[in-house]
DNA sequence: GCAATCCACGTACCG
DNA sequence: ACCGGTACGTGGATTGCG
């Protein structure tokens, strides 16, 4: 008996059998039970493009004969587009999925095949794309019954018709969410998994139930048995930790491996598995790795889970343990310690389970936006997200996906950005263009398929200023459809939730699908100027740029005729005067000219510049402060220096009284001088960009991370490198120590006065006239303000 | 021979 | 594995003086 199911996607994977693949959809139904649907009647396939001076009838017999021995089931000719220009292609049915890449190889050879399409797309893929299915939403499909045999769900039905999404918006169901937090224990640095057993695993599901597991003696065997029957029992829906895509997980199934323990942890029974984009893989739930959400948080500079904890408020837990994570492997050798470790791990998991309430819509959203499964919309790069994204509008408008080539990187010029007239201003607008990029695409239909290629004759096209590069005034290009959806969209959600209460469950999840939107809306630029992208034209992203520059030089232009002073302007912005009356007039003029909607942003009632671009401190209104691009923007510079800093830029920002902000970094030098400053206020953190060994010059973070690894710690690439400068002779990097590894006591105070400290208030005061020596000395100094 | 100067390297920011 | 434009500290090579 045939039904129709609704469920609300959750993870999408495939297997090959000798019959076809078979496609599993994991969901949540109305009801809150837990079900999947096998979908059999879904087939991989490839396209195989016609050349134009050949006959396809021809072609397509001879792909035919040519995909037999591959397991063909049909061979088709159809109409397609390729950037834009009408093609025939033949697509190529294939029974498994393992021999489609194999088969377009050889077909590819063909003659009258200029190329094979879109064998390079997984089935899983495939499935969500040709049936406009949507991963982190309702969908629906007819389908039939069955028991559940082995499978951990409440149903389980075979699939009789295709899947479709539901077009109704519906709320998401509750997702049923579990925490992690894992300690091991190390006897020096980082735990080995090969050596080092873990020792609590502490778990908090969405009901608020914590269960911690401890390992009493030697062996973990036991902790990771009942670890095992506790998700199964539990069943989550979606497993949240910080790090465990690269750590967790991994440490874990070694750990299982070791001690003969199946980590059968799936809805299947499978065991977890790395899949595309290093992400790990569990059947039928989705593993989420916060830290995949944190790192792409620009204003978290430290990706620590405490630092996360901290960006959102979470409050700090209410026994301060002062425990540093570091330090915990250590505990574990006392009796007391195991307690603390205990505590420790149990806070940890809670500060995990709150990050989640602070990401997890977002990570669901941007799922959806983006049609990837939510396990692994995390772990893809930016440009992976957009171009799944596009991959989905490409099959709607019969598009066909172009190949990943590499190709050689060939720069082009960007944004422009003025010079700053130094000093404070007061009542500054920064006005700026919304969306600029994407509005000029749009405006001046640039996309890979409106591209009239050099030498081409057309009519009736946009010619980018200074390159030259034309593109079609008609019909609208591949970009204008896409992203004029995407700004509609996003506009559309924000209208709605204006309505809204904040606090409704409603307001959270499109209120975060219209950041997702606007996260894809701006990385699509980016992306066009990617050499990676596989509908990368450099003529694309070089005329965005070029417009760009020609929009921002006539408003430039305008103001000036109208007498409006511009004291500074990044790309799409400018800082003008605020002349209400002026200002009002001038953003109607430009409107016209330039037809790009332009807006202000924030008011200045005091903002600072020095001679610098891309660096400055502002006041609002309200009495909030702005830094952009100083030291305090920074992550790499010592915690004294940026609190310094942010004293100067507030005294003079707030009072402007630039004796007093002489006097306060005088008294952090003091303090400093005495050693008084915690460690931590002197940790440099640096990214590590590149192995150890391809560095051409010694630096203070390379040296510090070969002492880290020579003590048994793990580093890899793009992690950061927490050093302090100690006393003692020769350069800089001789001087570097990791922080875990130094005493208070061996600080080098002066270098930390010196390079530190006066530079980053220096920065901003001599602006005023203040000379260094007015910082180191105590007598008296001029200024002007 | 040595200090001053210059430039490449490296990192992180802005929009 | 998203773009180019920009600032700035540091190391190391080069230059300039004698």
């Amino acid at each position: 008996m045939a039904e129709r199911v609704r469920f609300w996607l959750l993870d999408i994977n495939y297997e090959d059998t000798p019959q076809g693949p078979e496609v599993y959809l994991w969901g949540i139904d109305k009801q809150g039970r837990r079900v999947v649907v096998v979908d059999r009647e879904f087939l991989p396939y490839f396209y195989a493009v016609v050349s134009g001076e050949a006959d396809p009838g021809e072609v397509l017999r001879r792909v035919e004969a040519a995909s037999k021995p591959y397991g063909l089931v049909k061979c088709e000719l159809v109409d397609r587009r390729l950037f834009g220009k009408p093609v025939k292609a033949v697509r190529v049915v294939l029974r498994n999925s393992e021999n489609l890449e194999k088969c377009a190889e050889d077909v590819g050879k063909l003659e009258g095949v200029s190329e094979c399409l879109e064998d390079d797309i997984r089935l899983s893929v495939r499935y969500l794309i040709d049936n406009g299915v949507n991963p982190c939403d309702w969908n629906e499909v007819e389908a039939s019954e069955r028991s559940v045999g082995e499978l951990r769900v409440d149903a389980l039905y075979t699939a009789k018709g295709k899947a479709q999404p539901v077009e109704e918006e519906l709320p998401p169901p509750d997702l049923r969410v579990m925490a992690l937090y894992m300690v091991a224990r190390a006897s020096a640095g980082s735990p080995k998994a090969e050596r080092d057993p873990v020792v609590v695993l502490s778990t908090l599901n969405s009901e608020g139930e914590l269960k911690t597991f401890t390992a009493d003696g030697l062996s973990d065997k036991e902790l990771l048995e009942s670890f095992v029957e506790y998700v199964l029992r539990y069943d989550p829906d979606v497993i949240v930790g910080y790090g465990s895509n690269k750590v967790l997980w991994p440490y874990l199934m070694k750990r299982c491996e070791l001690n003969g323990v199946k980590l059968s942890v799936g809805r299947t029974g499978a065991e977890p598995h790395t899949s595309l984009y290093g992400h790990v893989s569990i059947t039928g739930r989705a593993n989420v790795d916060l830290f995949d959400f944190v790192r792409d948080i620009p204003d978290i500079k430290l990706k620590t889970l405490e630092s996360a904890a901290e960006f959102f408020g979470i409050p700090r837990p209410e026994e301060e343990l002062g425990v540093e994570e570091y330090e915990v492997p250590r505990l574990w050798d006392s009796e007391e310690g195991r307690g603390r470790v205990v505590r420790f791990a149990e806070e940890r998991v809670r500060m995990v389970m709150a990050l989640s309430d602070s990401l997890l819509d977002f990570a669901v959203q941007l799922s959806r936006v983006v049609g990837m499964p939510l396990d692994y919309v995390g772990t893809a790069a930016v440009g992976f997200k957009v171009e799944n994204f596009l991959m989905r509008q490409a099959y709607r408008f019969g598009e066909l996906v172009p190949k990943r080539v590499e190709r050689p990187y060939m720069p082009y010029v960007g944004a422009l950005v003025l010079k700053p007239k130094p000093g404070v201003h007061e009542d500054i607008a920064v006005l700026d263009f919304s969306s600029m990029y994407p509005s000029l695409m749009i405006k001046y239909n640039i996309s890979p398929d409106t591209l009239v290629p050099e030498g081409e004759e057309a009519e009736e096209v946009y010619t980018a200023p200074e390159v030259g590069h034309r593109f079609r005034k008609e019909p609208p290009g591949f970009y204008r459809r896409v992203l004029s959806e995407l700004l509609k969209v996003r506009s559309e959600i924000r209208e709605r939730i204006k309505k809204l209460d904040k606090s409704s469950r409603l307001y959270r999840v499109l209120d975060a699908r219209q950041r997702a939107v606007k996260t894809i809306t701006n990385a699509c630029y980016g992306y066009a100027g990617w050499t990676g992208a596989r509908w990368y034209i450099r003529p694309v992203a070089e005329a965005t740029t070029a417009w760009g520059r020609a929009t921002i030089r006539e408003t430039i232009k305008t103001a000036s005729e109208l007498g409006l002073e511009i004291v500074y302007g990044d790309t799409d912005s400018v800082f003008v005067k605020y002349d209400p009356e002026k200002v009002e007039e001038f953003l109607k003029t430009v409107e016209e000219r330039i037809g790009l909607r332009i807006k202000p942003d924030k008011i200045y009632k005091r903002v600072l510049f020095t001679e610098a671009k891309k660096r400055y401190a502002g006041i609002l209104e309200d009495g909030r402060i702005d830094i952009v691009g100083l030291e305090v923007a920074r992550g790499d510079w010592a915690e004294i220096a940026k609190r310094v800093q942010r004293d100067v830029i507030e005294i003079i920002l707030r009072e402007g009284d630039v004796r007093k902000a002489v006097s306060r970094v005088r008294e952090y030098i003091a303090k400093v001088k005495s050693g008084k400053v915690p460690l931590k206020d002197l940790v440099i953190w640096k990214t590590l960009t590149k192995e150890l060994d391809e560095y051409k010059v010694r630096a203070p973070h390379v040296e510090a991370a070969k002492r880290l690894l020579e003590a048994g710690w793990e580093l890899t690439l793009g992690d950061k490198v927490g050093y302090v400068i100690v006393k003692g002779p020769g350069r800089l990097y001789e001087k570097a120590k990791p922080y875990v590894m130094a005493s208070p006591d061996e600080v080098d105070t002066d270098y930390y006065v010196k390079k530190q400290v006066i530079p980053a208030a220096m920065r901003v005061l001599k602006v005023f006239g203040v000379r260094e020596r007015d910082l180191t000395s105590t007598t008296l100094f001029s200024y002007s303000m």
